[in-house]
RNA sequence: GGAGGCUUAGCUCAGCUGGUUAGAGCGCAUGCUUCACACGCAUGAGGUCACAGGUUCGAGUCCUGUAGUCUCCACCA
């Protein structure tokens, strides 16, 4: 047993060291038991080649929380993590790396060649998260992590997509996606952001074919994609407009006809009423072109340049044609104003360069189908979201939701299994390679070029990580898996997408509880960015002050869902916390002599007063963690620890501790030992190391972990209503002396003796050696009330509810002053009971309120009675 | 345009299904080398719980409205 603990905790020096043993040991690895019940969760999978961030480092401690206090509830507790292959961020990564380092690009190489060196870059990369994972004490079963590209998850990649095929849910169509130009490649809704942009209306005009100075008048904020117009639309009941509705005007500078057509999605009052149609570079311009039958000319090419066939504009930048269009626009004279104007321009969730909406053909999942089990699973509780409101977030994107747009132009990702053939034009989708196609078995098939987007394969993992398709052991046992824990800026890429995909690939919704937590913001709530250059990095708080403060500080202090700003003086005060503990469990190995851990036959009322309080936090504790209140159970543990414990009973103890009796010496030990450790293990999943650290030093069976230790259980036979009102009215007593002290400025050297006047006369008898100790007495006398030493000279009594306490301190009082202080507090006092007792005298309350309450405010009342009686006999005293 | 959050002590925030005297950490003030801890101990100051109504025996908590603030979704050229 080690005793020499050093004199403050050193987070550094343990930390490492004590998750190496829980690893050796097989502490983390989920078994499979018959006898028990499965607990799983499933690791938000992070960026393969991403750094762990303030965000993640919530992620998981929340997650190990749960984890650590499941497996101590007894389940089969298994938390698999893993990594994601996130398709463009790493793509463009090492695209990055490649243009910096060698002046290539992914083309000089070849896909081939390509793909080995994002191979290269994730083994790199890949192990650094999972060893800065491992500092924060994450409990998570290594031997089953899994990586989203592995074989078989890809397997299950593919078997999803087949399946999806077969059933009609996946379709090739063209239509307009968003296309990142910068990225050169598609994006799904979901990945666009709008950002609003100063930017221009263009008013142009455009003449009206066999008339002469007739002309409709269009604006404009992207005047460049009118080389790409087919038509003008006006609304169908607009006035101003019915007479040129069916003729057609011709396009400035290209001299395309284009018929004018009426449709609902033009707005009488915005702009000039007038809309050019650009059907291949606007969703809502391609809508109103299939009413109308408009051309469809796509003008831009993939990186944004203006493609051939338009003069001196082709092979321009979009940005550097807007500039030449308008330019010659004006020079012709077609341009007539020109408005500032704001508005929302969609951008790229990765390079934020502008989304050039465009028209191409991509691969798509169907939607409809697949989101009615995904919403009736939310809707009928079978799935709940904590905090409830975001269930609503997620039913209203449910609802609305359009086909998930799910090919990217990569080469990092999943590539989608779908061969076309050169001679009948047709698809052949096939879980393993095909030789031939299906249709007219032509040897002349070529698979597509694109990758599945990252999310098809995280909407899988649930259950991929688990062995399925295949039906393994752990699938059978651990899956569907129970809570899901992320933020909720990816409820709708990541949550909704794995819930459809569940209910439609394993018939189960994957979890039945998404604990949803917000972001980790800065000091003075931003957002924590790279741009910004406002980001913490946890593994540096962690190095300063310990993993634990750093866990503890992440979970309390801010309720589920909301945002929270990372405020460091918070992990000063949660590292002062860990010292905390770590001096009181140095203070009780200090006086320990005893080798075993149980509660002794005798007590102290001190004793049933701190194991009664324990007994009472137990299944508080239990219930705040059912109910995902992680911050609140912490914050009780705490407020245990340092104020029950540390400041009460520790110093109850030294009375003992110190004094000659060996047998009350070895009790007070014993309850000591036994309520530490206790309280560790309620800590534990909240401050694994130094919890463990402290517990390897306890008497213990050897080889054990408290990591493996059983959460505590409330006992009825720890139950003492009574000793711990007793304790308290020596807690009170001791509060009003040392508040009385204060005030006169009395250093704690000058010990004085107390006389104490109750009817309670046992219970501060008992209590005279505590009250010794910390009330800074000489001696003690308990007398009844009748015998107290009223009016004689040089004592000034204190006044608690259950009795007066006289101390020969009277010559440090200004008479005058104490008798206004008395008044005020007897006001008030009288005040609060005249309140209460109108309170008591309403029929209608006392009626309607439950008696716990009633019963409780006669109590109080009672109390106040007997408070204000001594406080007018003090006052009287007084002269 | 639609939805949701937030507004409580100087600062950052808790406050579960409405129920005694609204809490914490930091900061502040005063005192303390009390033999676990100055990363500490003791004591204290500091709040009309954004505002206005309503429901109720009782509202920081529930309802309605107002103001400020933040976020998400949709997006009109």
């Amino acid at each position: 047993m080690r005793k020499d603990l050093p004199k403050a905790y050193e987070p550094k020096e343990v930390e490492a060291g004590i998750y190496e043993q829980w690893e050796k040991n097989g502490c983390f690895v989920g078994q499979r038991d018959p006898d028990k019940k499965p607990f799983t969760i499933v690791m938000p999978p992070p960026n393969v080649t991403g750094q762990l961030h303030m965000g993640h480092a919530m992620d998981c401690t929340l997650q190990d929380i749960l984890i650590r206090f499941k497996r101590m509830e007894g389940y089969a507790a298994l938390w698999v993590p893993g990594t994601d292959h996130a398709g463009i961020a790493t793509q463009i990564k090492v695209e990055e790396d490649l243009r910096e380092n060698e002046g290539k690009t992914r083309y000089d190489l070849g896909r081939e060649a390509f793909l080995e060196r994002v191979w290269a870059w994730k083994e790199k990369y890949g192990s650094r998260i999972v060893a800065q994972q491992k500092k924060l004490g994450v409990s998570c079963d290594w031997s089953r992590a899994r990586f989203t590209m592995d074989e078989g998850l890809s397997k299950a990649v593919r078997h999803v997509f087949v399946s999806l095929y077969d059933k009609g849910l996946i379709y090739k169509g063209s239509r307009i996606i968003n296309w990142c130009p910068h990225c050169v490649t598609a994006l799904s809704d979901a990945e666009v952001e709008y950002q609003d942009k100063p930017g221009h209306l263009w008013h142009i005009r455009y003449p009206i074919k066999g008339e002469t100075d007739r002309w409709v008048i269009v604006a404009t904020t992207r005047p460049e994609t009118m080389l790409g117009d087919t038509g003008v639309a006006v609304n169908p009941e607009d006035e101003r407009y019915t007479d040129i509705v069916g003729k057609t005007c011709i396009l400035p500078l290209v001299g395309r006809e284009m018929p004018i057509v009426a449709d609902e999605y033009v707005e009488k009052e915005f702009g000039t009423g007038c809309v050019k149609m650009t059907p291949a570079h606007d969703p809502n311009d391609f809508e109103v072109g299939l009413r109308h039958n408009l051309e469809t000319i796509r003008v831009l090419d993939d990186n944004g340049k203006v493609v051939e066939g338009y003069g001196k504009y082709s092979g321009m930048d979009r940005y550097a044609a807007r500039k030449a269009i308008v330019a010659d626009l004006e020079e012709g004279g077609y341009l007539v104003k020109v408005e500032d104007y704001k508005h929302n321009v969609g951008t790229c969730y990765r390079c934020h360069n502008d989304v050039e909406p465009l028209i191409s053909a991509q691969w798509f999942v169907k939607m409809e189908p697949l989101a009615k089990e995904a919403l009736r699973v939310v809707r009928d509780g079978e799935t709940k979201f904590v905090p409830d409101r975001f269930s609503k977030t997620y039913i209203n994107w449910m609802e609305n939701v359009r086909d998930w747009c799910i090919s990217r132009q990569l080469w990092w990702g999943h590539r989608i299994p779908a061969w076309k053939c050169a001679d009948c034009g047709e698809y052949t989708v096939s879980e393993t390679d095909p030789t031939e196609c299906a249709h007219c078995h032509s040897k002349n098939i070529v698979q597509e070029e694109d990758v599945l987007d990252t999310w098809f394969s995280s909407a899988l993992w649930p259950f991929s990580t688990l062995g399925w398709p295949e039906e393994t052991e752990d699938l059978k046992y651990f899956y569907p898996t129970d809570v899901l824990v992320t933020g909720y800026d990816i409820i709708f890429f990541w949550v909704a997408r794995m819930i459809f995909s569940g209910c439609a690939h394993t018939g189960k919704a994957p979890f039945h509880t998404v604990l949803i937590h917000g972001l980790v913001r800065d000091e003075k709530g931003r957002k924590m960015s790279k741009s910004l250059g406002n980001g913490i990095d946890p593994l540096v708080v962690a190095e300063e002050y310990g993993a634990d403060a750093l866990r503890f500080n992440l979970v309390t202090g801010n309720s589920p869902g909301n945002d929270m700003r990372f405020i460091p003086g918070r992990c000063e005060a949660m590292r002062n916390f860990a010292n905390k503990i770590w001096n009181a469990s140095r203070f009780v190995l200090m006086n320990l002599t005893i080798d075993r851990c149980e509660l002794p036959e005798k007590l102290e009322n001190e004793d049933k007063w701190i194991l009664s309080k324990l007994n009472d936090l137990i299944p508080q504790m239990t219930e705040n963690m059912d109910k995902y209140e992680l911050g609140v159970a912490a914050q009780k543990i705490y407020d245990f620890i340092w104020d029950d414990y540390c400041d009460w009973y520790i110093e109850f103890t030294k009375a003992r501790l110190q004094g000659e009796d060996p047998a009350a010496k070895e009790q007070a030990q014993q309850v000591l030992c036994y309520v530490l450790t206790e309280m560790l293990k309620l800590l534990h999943p909240f401050m694994p190391f130094i919890t463990e650290e402290i517990y390897q030093a306890l008497p213990h069976a050897e080889g054990e972990f408290l990591m493996l230790q059983r959460w505590p259980e409330y006992r009825e036979d720890l139950r003492f209503p009574r000793e711990e009102q007793a304790i308290d009215l020596i807690i009170d007593a001791t509060r009003a002396v040392r508040t009385k002290r204060a005030e006169l400025n009395v250093p704690p050297s000058r010990k004085a003796h107390l006389t104490i006047a109750t009817d309670d006369g046992q219970v501060f008898a008992q209590g005279i050696p505590l009250l010794q100790r910390l009330a800074y007495a000489s001696g003690v006398t308990v007398t009844t009330p009748d015998a107290a030493p009223e009016g004689e000279k040089g004592l000034i009594d204190v006044v608690t509810h259950a009795a007066r306490i006289f101390m020969p301190l009277a010559e440090l009082v200004d008479l005058a002053e104490e008798k206004k202080r008395v008044e005020k507090e007897l006001a008030a006092r009288k005040n609060e009971l005249a309140g209460l007792e109108a309170r008591l005298s309403n029929p209608n309350f006392v009626n309607k309120a439950p008696a716990q309450v009633v019963d409780g405010q006669r109590a109080r009342a009672e109390e106040l009675k007997s408070l204000i009686a001594k406080l007018e006999e003090s006052a009287a005293s007084l002269g």
